[in-house]
DNA sequence: CGCCGTAAGTTTACGGTGTAAGATAGACAT
DNA sequence: ATGTCTATCTTACACCGTAAACTTACGGCG
């Protein structure tokens, strides 16, 4: 609070992505994010046009994190990409939906990539056409899938398990309690597996 | 707006689903949708706990739409159960991401019964683990990707083509352009195809 | 030195949001 | 008539994004 740093768009842009990375994106206001940085909010308008120039920048951060599939680099390459987009999108569970209402130039790029690479590995322009919408949505859709999931048990909980017995009763949900006996048992996140489990189910019917 | 029928939560839930469905759930204020009825916004109150509540409602209503598989249906009846839902979910965009957010019974109901069906196709609870996050993210993911698209165009351009072109230039992005023409071509909405092809490939593998 | 332009920061204000609290009015039972 | 209950409206508060005007600091130039 004392000796101030001058205010800066990286700077300002280091601070609201750990604060949304912590609290969510909905959290997130100029009030806030200048009272943090200690200035007014006002004064965030000098570096940033205006929120949603702001939320940009924080969405091309996370897009720097996913680098399309090289367009020679065949299924594999697909494979991996789609596992690091799915990483960094782990990483930043606030940026999944709004990746998707608006495309910033880094999303383009990985569409371009993403279809570069389909065409490249022989696949027809029809046949790229639906397989595109495969692999993407399997990317994104599970992604969003994980993002909303998150924060569903409140995570700041002693007693998880009590929780769960009363809300999900043995008696009422018997089949939806032994599943989540086996997420309580797992520690918090398998499901990573079932991404990558699909994904070579998908990228394998492409490759016959 | 002059003989006004009384207020009633079945009638404000009416008037907020019709008006959710056109203009998204981000655009529904309690001030709005009491204007909408001939009342103050405050009114509302009397028949709703507060706009949670009011929302919640609305995914109800989403949720009956969609009903879990019977559990002595095997895959197909999983098959269908999840074609369904899709289909509830494309009639309403908005509902996908709050249906995450928070746990109401009848997507509890769902997963209940999707995991029933599942145990009952004779998959060994471990197996089930898997299938279960493979076919709720697949449902869900894909409609959530579905409803991020929604809105992309600006729907309201006269000059569709035009705007693309401009939007996706070829020499810049060769493939996004060609794939964005497919769309152009086919009307709006092919990728439906798209979720029954994968839907069918993961439930075959577990069938197997 | 004085002057001035520019940029950064602050203050104030406006219209929007959800909703708590209190006032009002009508219907009905005692 | 009196009390009670319910639905409605009015007012008010805290929060939001941000436009507009104001203050402050600084660098260049005569």
């Amino acid at each position: 609070m004392a000796a101030r740093k001058p205010l800066s768009r990286e700077r300002i842009l280091d601070t609201a992505l750990a604060y949304v990375d912590e609290h969510g994106v909905e959290a997130l206001s100029m009030r806030k994010l200048g009272q943090s940085l200690g200035y007014e909010a006002m004064s965030l308008y000098n570096h940033v046009a205006n929120k949603d120039d702001l939320v940009d920048g924080l969405l091309d951060r996370v897009l720097a994190e996913m680098s399309p599939p090289a367009p020679d680099g065949g299924l594999p390459a697909i494979r991996a990409s789609a596992i690091a987009a799915h990483e960094a999108l782990q990483r930043h569970p606030w940026a999944a939906p709004l990746l998707m209402r608006g495309v910033r130039p880094g999303r383009m790029a990985y569409m371009e990539g993403l279809l570069a690479c389909l065409r490249g590995s022989g696949l027809s322009a029809e046949t790229t056409y639906h397989a595109y919408h495969i692999v993407d949505a399997h990317i994104f859709g599970f992604s969003l899938w994980e993002a909303g999931h998150s924060g569903s048990p409140p995570s700041h909980i002693d007693d998880m398990r009590g929780w769960f017995e009363q809300m999900v009763p043995v008696d009422r949900f018997p089949y939806l309690h032994e599943h989540g006996l086996q997420h309580l048992n797992d520690g918090p996140y398998l499901p990573v597996s079932a991404f990558e489990f699909a994904l070579d189910l998908l990228l394998e019917s492409l490759g016959k």
